[in-house]
RNA sequence: GCCGACAUAGCUCAGCGGUAGAGCAGCUGUUUCGUAAACAGCAGGUCCUCGGUUCAAAUCCGAGUGUCGGCUCCA
C-alpha cells in the first residue's frame, strides 16, 4: 500500500502544481491573522506585485462600492486579491478594472503607511463594513489577549481615495508599478476553509519591464503547447470520455508509452530481486475495516454490493500484499521480501479536482512493498534512492528529495520515529542526492521520502515516494518473521513507488518532453518514407530489418501523399527519424536520415541499413536521451 | 464537493431567434513526385442531454452531465 502514492502523493503537490497553463499561482499561507497579514512582500519584486493588488483593489471598490475585500498578497509571478461582491465578474468587468488600475498608475499616488491605534483601526474597518478585516483584527486582539502581549498598534497603507489594512512594504507611489495584466477570476474559501463563504479572486500578473511581461505570457502560451492534454490527443496518445470521468482511454500510442515504462521498471525490478504478484481488484469490506481505510478512506473508494456483501474497487495494494506475505511463515532468511505489483487502482476523487492524467480516478502504479528486518532497513532505502537515481536518470529529470518527519497525529512509539527517522537521514546522506526537510510532513504511521522532480518549464511535481512503516502494515495485519533465536519478531515494511501513478508519470514525460520523446520511449521511432510508389517495397524491407534490430515502432507511410507532406506529418508527430528512400538509396540500400527538428540547412546522413538499424538499436539500448 | 466559464463535423473554430458553415483531417479520382501542405470532387452534424419560453431555439431561460480555471479535499 502506497499510503500517499500516485494521487495522494499528487496531492500534496497541488499547491504547487500548476493549472494547465503553467499558471504558478500558490495559495496564501493559511492560519492565523498575522499570516494573513502577511503580503508575502519579501523581495522588492513582490512588493510592487503588492502594491498592484491594492491598486486593484482601489479600482474593484470604485466599480463595486459594496464590495467586501479579503486579502491580496503577493504569489509567484503576480498577485490577486479576494472580494465578496454582489454578482459574479465577467470578463469585461476585467478589462473595466485595468483601466481603472491604469488610471491610478498614472496618477502616482504615493503610498502612504498609517500607525493607528488598535481600537481606531478597528473602529475604521467596522465603520467601512470591511468584515473580514475586523474578524483578522479580531483574531490579532484574541491572540495578543491569549499571550499576554501589549495590543499591537494597526498599520494602514493608503494611496490615493485607497485604504488597506496591511503591513506592507509598498513601493513608493502607484506610478513605479511596471506593466500588468489581469488574468482570471476563481472561486476562493475565505480564508482556505471550505465551510466559509467563497469569495472571487482575481489573478493578475506584474513585472519591471513591459519584456518581462511579454516573456511571461509567452512562457504561458509555450506552456499551453505542451499541455499533456492537449498533446495526447495530437500525438493520439490518451483520451477522455463522459462514461468515466476522471480515468484515461489509452489508445495504441499511449499504450507503447506505458508498455516501454513499464519493460524498463521490470528490467531493474528483476536486477534488484523483487518478485511480482498481482492482487484482486474487487476487495471484501472486511480487508478495508482490518486496514483501518474503512474509517478513513471509505469516502474515496467505489463500492459494490453483491449478494448481500459489501466490496470495493482497491484504492491501494497495500493490505492485500500482506495476504501474500502470510501464506507462508517467514524466517530472517527471506527477508527483505520485496514484492512490486502493478495494481490498477480505483479512488473516486471529488468530481472537481480531476484533471487530465495528473489527478484520476483508475491509475496504474508500480507498487512495492518490502518487508525487511530493522538492520535491513538503512541498505534498502539507500537501494532505494539507487533505484529512482537510476530512473529518472533515463528522462534526464532530476529528483528533488523532501523527507518528511513524525507528524503530530502519529501512530506507534515514538523511540521507533526516531530510530526510522535517524535511518533515513542516514540513508539519505550516505546517497549523497541533495534533499530538503519537511518536518512534520511523514505519513501518521511512517516518516517518507517524497520525490519531487522539475519539468521543463521549471514546475516541481511529486511522483515517487518511500515510505518506512513501523507500524500499520506489521501492527495491523499482525506480520511476524521467525528471528535466528527461533522467535516470532516483527518485520518493518516499506512502501514505494518510482514513477508512482503510470499516468501521471506518463503526463508529465509528455510535457517534459513536449511529445517529442527519445527514441527509446517513442510510440513512433520512425517513420521510412518512400518518395514513389516503386520504393514502397524497399521501405517495408528497410522497417522489417530496423524491427529486427530491436527498433520496434517503425511505420511506412506509403500514402500517395508526396515526400513532403510525409515529412510534414511525421514532423508534427514528432517522430525521431524519418528515414527516406528515393532511386538513389533503393539502389545502394541505404536511406536519407532526417532528424526530428532538423533545418533546412542541416547536414543529412545518408546510411547503410545495416549500419542504420545498428546505431538507432544502440540509440535504443542506451535509452539515449538523444 | 464549492465558485465561475465553456460544450456546434474526427480536430481547430465561425454562426448567437428565421432552412447549420469554413479550414484541416476522411473518402474517391487524377498525380509518382528528392527534404515541413500536389490537384479535383464527394461525404460528414440529435449544434452535450432533458425540460421550458416562442409562430419559430444551435441561438433565450432552467436543470443535469462533462471539460477548463481556481478553491477545498487528498492514508
Amino acid at each position: 500500500m502506497i499510503l500517499g502514492s500516485a494521487n495522494d502523493m499528487a496531492d500534496d503537490t497541488q499547491a504547487q502544481a500548476p493549472a494547465a497553463d503553467d499558471e504558478v499561482l500558490e495559495a496564501p499561507v493559511r492560519g492565523s491573522a498575522d499570516e494573513l497579514l502577511d503580503a508575502g512582500a519579501q523581495a522588492p519584486i513582490d512588493a510592487m506585485r503588492h502594491s498592484t493588488a491594492h491598486v486593484m483593489a482601489e479600482a474593484v471598490l470604485a466599480l463595486f462600492p459594496d464590495a467586501r475585500l479579503g486579502i491580496g498578497p503577493a504569489v509567484e509571478n503576480g498577485f490577486y486579491y479576494d472580494f465578496d461582491l454582489p454578482r459574479p465578474l465577467t470578463p469585461d468587468d476585467l478589462a473595466a478594472i485595468e483601466a481603472r488600475m491604469a488610471e491610478s498608475v498614472r496618477a502616482d499616488h504615493p503610498f502612504v503607511r498609517r500607525e493607528v491605534g488598535f481600537d481606531a483601526g478597528r473602529a475604521t474597518e467596522a465603520e467601512a463594513g470591511q468584515a473580514f478585516k475586523v474578524e483578522i483584527l479580531d483574531d490579532l486582539a484574541r491572540k495578543a489577549a491569549d499571550t499576554g502581549e501589549p495590543m499591537p498598534p494597526v498599520t494602514f497603507y493608503e494611496h490615493g481615495p485607497f485604504r488597506d489594512l496591511c503591513k506592507g512594504p509598498h513601493v513608493a507611489s502607484t506610478g513605479k508599478i511596471g506593466p500588468f495584466r489581469l488574468l482570471s477570476v476563481a472561486g476562493a474559501y475565505w480564508r482556505g476553509d471550505e465551510k466559509r463563504p467563497m469569495l472571487q479572486r482575481i489573478y493578475g500578473t506584474v513585472w519591471e519591464t513591459q519584456e518581462q511581461l511579454d516573456q511571461y505570457l509567452w512562457r504561458r502560451e509555450e506552456a499551453k503547447k505542451r499541455d499533456h492534454r492537449r498533446l495526447g490527443r495530437e500525438l493520439d496518445l490518451f483520451s477522455f470520455h463522459d462514461v468515466s470521468p476522471g480515468s484515461a482511454f489509452w489508445h495504441p500510442k499511449g499504450q507503447r508509452l506505458w508498455r516501454t515504462l513499464e519493460t524498463a521498471i521490470r528490467e531493474v525490478q528483476d536486477r534488484r530481486e523483487y518478485t511480482e504478484v498481482s492482487t484482486p481488484m474487487v476487495v471484501s469490506q472486511r480487508l478495508w475495516e482490518a486496514s483501518g481505510h474503512w474509517a478513513l478512506y471509505k469516502e474515496n473508494m467505489f463500492l459494490i454490493e453483491s449478494e448481500g456483501q459489501t466490496f470495493s474497487l482497491k484504492p491501494m495494494n497495500c493490505p492485500e500484499s500482506t495476504i501474500i506475505y502470510k501464506t507462508h511463515l517467514r524466517s530472517y532468511r527471506d527477508l527483505p521480501l520485496r514484492l512490486s505489483e502493478f495494481g490498477r487502482l480505483h479512488r473516486n476523487e471529488r468530481s472537481g479536482t480531476l484533471s487530465g492524467l495528473t489527478r484520476v480516478r483508475q491509475f496504474i502504479q508500480d507498487d512495492g512493498h518490502i518487508y525487511v528486518r530493522p538492520d535491513q532497513l538503512a541498505d534498502e532505502i539507500a537501494a532505494l534512492l539507487g533505484e529512482v537515481d537510476e530512473v529518472y536518470g533515463w528522462f534526464g529529470l532530476r529528483p528533488e528529495l523532501k523527507f518528511g518527519t513524525k507528524p503530530d497525529k502519529a501512530l506507534g512509539d515514538p523511540a521507533l520515529w526516531d530510530r526510522a527517522e535517524a535511518l533515513i537521514r542516514e540513508a539519505l546522506d550516505r546517497a549523497g542526492l541533495p534533499w530538503t526537510l519537511k518536518p512534520k510532513d511523514g505519513a501518521f504511521y511512517a516518516p517518507k521520502i517524497d520525490i519531487h522532480i522539475e519539468d521543463a518549464l521549471g514546475r516541481s511535481w511529486q511522483t515517487a515516494t518511500i515510505q518506512v512503516d513501523l507500524t500499520m502494515l506489521p501492527e495491523r495485519f499482525d506480520l511476524t518473521y521467525i528471528d535466528e533465536a527461533g522467535q516470532a519478531v516483527r518485520p518493518m515494511a516499506i512502501h514505494r513507488a518510482i514513477y508512482g501513478s503510470l499516468e501521471r508519470f506518463i503526463g508529465i514525460l509528455v510535457e517534459h518532453f513536449g511529445g517529442a520523446f527519445p527514441l527509446w520511449l517513442a510510440p513512433v521511432q520512425a517513420v521510412v518514407i518512400p518518395i514513389a510508389d516503386r520504393h514502397a517495397p524497399a521501405a517495408r524491407e528497410l522497417a522489417a530489418e530496423l524491427r529486427a534490430a530491436g527498433v520496434r515502432f517503425v511505420e511506412v507511410d506509403d500514402s500517395d501523399s508526396r515526400m513532403q507532406n510525409k515529412i510534414r506529418l511525421a514532423q508534427g508527430q514528432k517522430v525521431p527519424y524519418m528515414l527516406i528512400l528515393g532511386d538513389r538509396e533503393v539502389e545502394a540500400r541505404s536511406a536519407a536520415v532526417r532528424k526530428r527538428g532538423a533545418g533546412k540547412n542541416d547536414p543529412q546522413e545518408v546510411l547503410p541499413w545495416s549500419e542504420l538499424a545498428w546505431r538507432l538499436g544502440e540509440e535504443i539500448r542506451e535509452k539515449r536521451l538523444g
